[in-house]
DNA sequence: TCCTTATTTGACTGATCGTTCCATAATTTG
DNA sequence: CAAATTATGGAACGATCAGTCAAATAAGGA
């Protein structure tokens, strides 16, 4: 055997997303990247191979803990429609922090596969646990029987879309908040 | 006098429009910029002085004939809810094309001043004439008056950021009318 | 026609890009 | 200790970056 791995990949990884949230890819330098993650430029080429497979990682990981945290909060309150209101809640309060995944997504469209795929691994989990809050809601009466709950569940997402858009082009929390209230009366 | 350009500067405006719109700033080369604008790459930092001086005037020129588009398409109908439908149907309609400014955002968030004024001079157009069709509609019946006003019209836009975002990340044509009838009914 | 003033063209700048190579040091297992 | 594996830092790669310089060209007005 060998000398261990001396840095944590995940804490990198963290690092990285940090940097590319906030800079883009295309905007971001390898040298950044290197100052950025405390490790050596050589460990890094090692580790994630380059700039673009480090890229995909750290959208990868991003997305993952992104839709675990809306997942959680989409369990919240008594009734279907409070988790909904709560994920929206936590969007708005998380919205100074630049959005990995809308990012990505303006910058490169649906051009790169590897990165679309990600993006749509994300968005299916993301999706159908909205789907299934919606259709409880639906029963409970917290959202009109008549929309179609597939659209309300994309219309739920593009809304946390519309809501980071926002923040990124300067809103206040109390206009963050109430786009949020809006979304949802649209599904009453 | 000397010698007239040979080039029409908002024709070459307008390709650098094209270009930056679908893949930013960053990821612009000042090559395929003279390759795209048909004109001399001296002829390009006489004209505009240097690409980030280009991207400004892009992104202002981009603005100002999209809010002239919005606007229009609000004027339309018999009851002021019709314009704003009529606003969102060209959102929707156009969608395919990626928004610049939306793409300017993402990108820069509001770290540029001088972006930052620009994007805020279209936003308060845009806001106005959406607000003033908002109050009108709320008067026609069209929208709940106990709804306020400012925050419909910043829901309106924020919805159409959404639209754009949710077509660059792949949604039809459908799914994005669909965006756009349930923004309306948070309003009804 | 000739001079003045712009525009165009293409070669060229130094800097930085992403990436690789290499030598050295460090750390674990056998 | 020796072997194996990994981390580190610096030097270097060719390519491309944004931007400039100077000669050539073209179109006015006199």
């Amino acid at each position: 055997m060998a000398r261990p791995k001396e840095f944590d990949t995940a804490t990198a990884l963290d690092a990285a997303i940090e940097v590319f949230r906030d800079k883009g890819y295309a905007a971001t330098s390898a040298s950044t990247l290197v100052g950025a993650l405390h490790i050596g430029r050589q460990s890094l080429y090692d580790t994630f191979g380059d700039k673009w497979r480090l890229y995909l990682e750290a959208v990868r990981r991003y997305s993952a803990q992104e839709t675990d945290a809306h997942l959680a909060a989409l369990k919240t309150g008594p009734r279907a429609i409070d988790g909904i209101e709560a994920m929206l809640a936590r969007v708005v309060a998380t919205a100074s922090e630049t959005c990995l995944g809308v990012g990505s997504i303006c910058e490169f469209g649906t051009t790169q596969p590897e990165l679309t795929k990600i993006h749509e691994a994300a968005g299916r989990r993301l999706h159908s646990a909205i789907l299934d809050r919606v259709q409880a809601a639906q029963k409970e009466g917290g959202i009109a029987s008549v929309i179609d709950p597939e659209q309300a569940a994309q219309f739920v997402t593009a809304n946390i879309a519309a809501i980071r858009v926002a923040a990124r082009a300067g809103s206040s929390g109390k206009d963050l908040a109430a786009l949020a209230r809006l979304a949802l009366r649209g599904l009453r």
